[in-house]
DNA sequence: CGTAGTCTATTGTCTGACAACCTGATCTAT
DNA sequence: ATAGATCAGGTTGTCAGACAATAGACTACG
């Protein structure tokens, strides 16, 4: 058994995904401008030494991704904005898991603000359900992060606009890895669960009792803990904090 | 020439489309469990009274959004976690337009506030040049979009805080979309752009005087007019208007 | 009982063809 | 001469059938 076979088992060959990853990278490196048109499919099939089909398929995943539209009759075209088409936090810098924090920070207290407008009883049931299922992860010494982000999510959905239940959704996953990251950086942080179960209920008895400023205060509240306990201070810019006054 | 070739016009019929929307309806919907087997291409391909490349293309598509994932010899499955992986917005329903205004609207409300606290005079005339050239554009009758898109992208720099920006820049390119749907749909709502210019000026008064009330305030105010103009009322539970009070 | 070989089902790829559509050139009528 | 209609070629979208590659189950044999 040669080697190669031995390499294949974590690298399987998928020749639309080797062709889709040229044309991606062809793109990036602008050898086709935004907006230019592409070769057909029929040269791009001769070029690789592929099928129609193959090309197809490639076209097909790279215009899931929004970096080609095409158009029958006329052509295929990169797409017009090729920026940072996927939207993905992976914190850089100095200051990266800082404004990581001040973002997650102002969208949470906003949602939060529009749940305490929003909510109605199943909305708050789901929300106790997912702290209680924390409760009994923290007396079990268990993980309780995936009821941390059911409760996160049930806010959001509390909201009733599937679309900010969404972005929650979508932000969430990005943020566990940026908490991941945060957590080997600092371990200690997730020693003190219980300090932000007791913000998470604060936050809840704000959304419970209808008060959209306190909901938000709350949530900034507990963002502002759950950046210390990682080492880092939040600026008091952001808004909300002032509220009370 | 028949209505329904215009109807087509912003509705192309797409085949591999509308099996892709099926199939991950279907999987939303919980017809297919996590993890569980699909059906065959073969089957499904007999099931749409489509040929199996369409199936094929809409499998790739779902694929890409990590939302299924296939082995050769085996079948194809849905994924363990098939939540939204990809954050798309796609008016969808009764309400979707509306609650995509919403989204916007708070969102927008809170990068002005924060805009407000955090601007530097380069962030203003940042802002002011990209209201200058949607001036120009008005003046010559020409598009003004992008113009616009630099405005609130502006905005966004102003926080300093690059996750906020990037986050701008993706919401902005979904908005976009949503915009040129609302415009086919309400065309008469592009024929008052100066009072969305004017609306815009005072959100620029608001940061640059550094005011984060009457900036948050000032970014309600112009998305609520921008939703007007395409027939929507917001509702007024967003909040941000009753800062003033 | 276990193992190797076989057999079948499924996805991956290829080929060829036709349909739907767009673009540009040509033609025609005013 | 200009504007609109018509036509031809090219491109993507879809279809149909076939074979290759792989995985899983089944069977026969030791």
């Amino acid at each position: 058994m040669p080697l190669e076979t031995l390499s294949r088992i974590h690298r399987p060959p998928r020749l639309s995904e080797e062709v889709s990853a040229e044309l991606e990278a062809r793109i990036q490196r602008g050898d086709y401008a935004p907006g230019a048109q592409l070769p057909t499919e029929k040269v791009l099939a001769e070029t690789f030494g592929v099928s129609r089909a193959v090309v197809r398929e490639a076209i097909a995943r790279l215009k899931a991704d929004g970096l080609i539209e095409t158009r029958q009759g006329s052509g295929a075209f990169v797409a017009a904005n090729p920026k940072s088409l996927n939207f993905r936090l992976a914190p850089s810098g100095e200051d990266g898991l800082l404004h990581i924090f001040e973002l997650r920070t102002m969208i949470e207290a906003t949602v939060a603000e529009l749940a305490a407008r929003r909510r109605n009883d199943d909305d708050i049931a789901a929300m106790r359900d997912a702290l209680q299922r924390m409760d009994a992860a923290l007396a079990g010494e268990i993980d309780g992060s995936e009821a941390d982000d059911d409760f996160h999510l049930a806010i959001a959905a509390a909201t009733h606009n599937q679309y900010v239940l969404r972005l929650a959704e979508f932000l969430g996953r990005q943020f566990s890895e940026s908490r991941r990251i945060a957590w080997v950086d600092n371990p200690r942080g997730m020693e003190s669960p219980r300090e932000a179960q007791r913000e998470h209920y604060a936050l809840l008895d704000a959304i419970a009792a209808g008060n959209p400023a306190a909901a938000r205060q709350a949530a900034h509240v507990h963002l502002r803990g759950a950046a210390e306990r990682v080492g880092i201070d939040l600026p008091t810019d952001l808004g909300g904090n002032s509220v009370g006054k």
